[in-house]
DNA sequence: TAAAGATTGTGAATGTGAACACAAACACTA
DNA sequence: TAGTGTTTGTGTTCACATTCACAATCTTTA
C-alpha cells in the first residue's frame, strides 16, 4: 500500500511528503505510518518529511519487486483470463510468464502474450525460473493443482478461488474471496 | 467464512458439527470459533457441538443473506465480465441485476443475462430496489462512479480497482487489490 | 434415575497492534 | 552561530483480539 502511495507522488514530481499529508491520503493517522515505515529503517528526515523518491526504491527493495518477478498462471477462464491483461501488475514489476489449462480447447490460444499450455507440462516451469502462481481454477480442482506448485518449486501462490488450500509451510499462499468480501457488505447496510 | 463452511457441511448432510472438528477445516483454533460465534447468540447445544443447518441459517440471516440480494455491476471490460458471470456468488444469495458501462461499443451487449446499459442512465437504479454495487473501472474513473452510486441509494461497495475513494459514512466500501496481494508474496520468499 | 462423557459458553489472562505525546534532529533565518 | 519552526522516531499507554481454563449443560447408558 506504502509501495503505491510513494510510486504515485513520484509520478506527481512531489520531492517529500509528511507523515500528516500521507496520512491524508490514505486514510489513516501519521504515528501509525511512521511506526509502519520505522519497523524497517529510518527513512524520513525531521523536519522535512519522507523522500518519495528513495523511500519508494526502499520499500520496493524490502519487498523485494525491485527485481522483475515472473508469475505463472493456472486457469484460463473469465477469470484467468482477466488477471493475465490486467495492467495493474506493471507498477510492481510483476509478469505473467506462463499460462495453463486443462481445456484442450483453449490450450494453444492466446491469452495476453501468453500461447495456454497444458496443464500436464506443468513442471516444464522448475526451468523457467518462476516461483509465483496465480491460480484461477474452480474451487474443487485448486488443491490439487496446489500440489503440483509444490512439487515446481513454486513459493507463492495467489489463490482465487473460495477454499482453503494446504502446503508446505515454505510456500506462502494469499486467498481472495471475492464473494466473500461482497457478502459482508449487506450486513453493514 | 463461517456461512461458507457450515452450507458446506450442509450440502456433505452432516447434523452436526463440533468446534474442534470446524478448527480443524478452517484452520483455527477451536476456542476462537466458540467466542465468534457466540457474539451473535448460543447455536449450539453442549456435548454435542453446533447444529448444521440451523447455524447455517441464523448467520446468513445475521449477514442479512437471507433475502436475495440485487447488486449493480460498472464496468463491463474484461474483469467486469468474469465478475458477472462468476457462478460463486450464488451461495451468498447475490444476483447481478444491471450492468453499466460509458463504452458505446459495448453498451447493447450481453454481459452475463444483463444488456449492459449506458452509464449516463445510473440513475434508473433508484426504481430498482438495488443497494449493492461492484466497481470494475479503471482508478481514475473510480472516484466519479462512486459519486454516482452515492446519488442512488446505493449503500454498499464493492471496489475492485487499486484506490480509495471517499463516501459519506452510511456507505460501506470494501476494496479489493489484486496486485497488491500478489504484491506481499515475493517478500515472504 | 444417576453417573459418565462430551462439548459449549464465558470470565480471566495473555499477546498484539494502534494511538498518543514528547524528545531528538533537521532546515531555515537573522 | 544561535534561535525558531517543523517533522520524524519511539517509549508509553491504551484498546482490542486471541487463548486459556473451567463451570454449565446436554446426551447417552446402565
Amino acid at each position: 500500500m506504502y509501495l503505491r502511495a510513494f510510486s504515485i507522488l513520484k509520478n506527481e514530481d512531489q520531492a517529500y511528503i509528511s507523515s500528516s499529508k500521507l496520512a491524508e491520503r490514505l486514510h489513516l493517522n501519521p504515528p501509525q505510518i511512521r511506526k509502519d515505515l520505522s519497523y524497517f529503517g529510518a527513512f524520513g528526515t525531521r523536519g522535512i518529511g519522507y523522500p518519495v523518491a528513495s523511500t519508494a526504491e526502499q520499500i520496493r527493495g524490502i519487498l523485494k519487486l525491485d527485481v522483475a518477478q515472473k508469475a505463472v498462471l493456472v486457469g484460463a477462464g473469465r477469470l484467468g483470463t482477466a488477471i493475465a491483461e490486467y495492467p495493474g501488475f506493471k507498477m510492481f514489476g510483476f509478469e505473467i510468464a506462463a499460462v495453463f489449462d486443462n481445456n484442450q480447447s483453449k490450450i494453444g490460444t492466446k491469452v495476453g502474450k501468453n500461447i495456454v499450455e497444458d496443464i500436464a507440462e506443468i513442471s516444464t516451469i522448475r526451468q523457467r525460473d518462476i516461483h509465483l502462481a496465480i491460480l484461477a481454477v474452480p474451487a474443487d480442482a485448486a488443491q490439487s493443482v496446489v500440489d503440483m506448485f509444490v512439487g515446481c518449486h513454486i513459493k507463492g501462490i495467489l489463490n482465487l478461488s473460495p477454499c482453503y488450500v494446504v502446503v508446505p509451510k515454505w510456500v506462502k499462499v494469499v486467498t481472495i474471496d471475492i464473494a466473500m468480501e461482497l457478502g459482508i457488505l449487506p450486513y453493514y447496510i
